[in-house]
DNA sequence: CTAAAATACCTAGAACCAAAAAGTAAATAT
DNA sequence: ATATTTACTTTTTGGTTCTAGGTATTTTAG
């Protein structure tokens, strides 16, 4: 079943999690409940969603993991390297610019020929 | 090949036009350019997005085409219908949501436990 | 007059990525 | 004791944009 790609998500994952862990480490599940409470509930993403995110941005060297014990629990913090934190910078850019684009496309009155 | 879904994209094509034929009807090779113009080049659509786009929501109900000679020269007009409008209106949402979502988790100073 | 460019439409194929759904296992609360 | 929460993992799916072509007509330029 899988209703796939709701419009506008395309991107938001990444760019979500490249913030939160630009600020401080964090764990996946950390983060599944971080984005819910950022957002205030209007984004809600899965482990689904989030683990295979950090999985792909680790492997093309975005974040870097380590393995921490917490109490009895065994977690795994992510953070963002140079790397990561470049890409963090060219998605801000793409947002924006897409961002104001639909803005403008709003306001623009079309007059004919 | 096809470097695909750049990120943020999804749904924009399907807003832009749905937005700009609520304002009037306009033909394909038309609206390629006026995304083009509305965005002050931020976006633009090829004509292999455009076309595909327009009789996926023509199939749908959201869009109504007729066609017009115009000189020589037959066009193919598009103009939204009533479920065109509704789907406009629910599109509008989704994206406010998530672009207020966004700013907000860019402010937001996330502190630690 | 001829060649090039612009207009207008169309299609195929693929890659990408979010989402759902399920499952494992340990710790904590009831 | 058992149910819930925590924490991580994988598999499959399918929707949607994108690139890259192609056709044919009309207009502009040399």
């Amino acid at each position: 079943m899988a209703r796939t790609n709701p419009p506008f998500m395309t991107g938001v994952p990444e760019l979500l999690l490249l913030r939160l862990l630009s600020q401080r480490e964090m764990y996946g599940y950390e983060l599944v409940r971080q984005i819910q409470l950022v957002t205030g509930e209007a984004i809600k993403l899965g482990e689904g969603v989030i683990y295979p995110s950090l999985y792909a941005l680790e492997k093309a060297g975005a974040l870097k993991a380590r393995r921490r014990k917490v109490g009895a629990r065994e977690r795994v913090y992510y953070s963002t390297t140079a790397k990561g934190r470049k890409r963090l910078a060219a998605l801000e850019s793409d947002w924006e610019r897409i961002r104001d684009a639909i803005s403008l496309s709003g306001e623009a009155r079309v007059d004919p020929a």
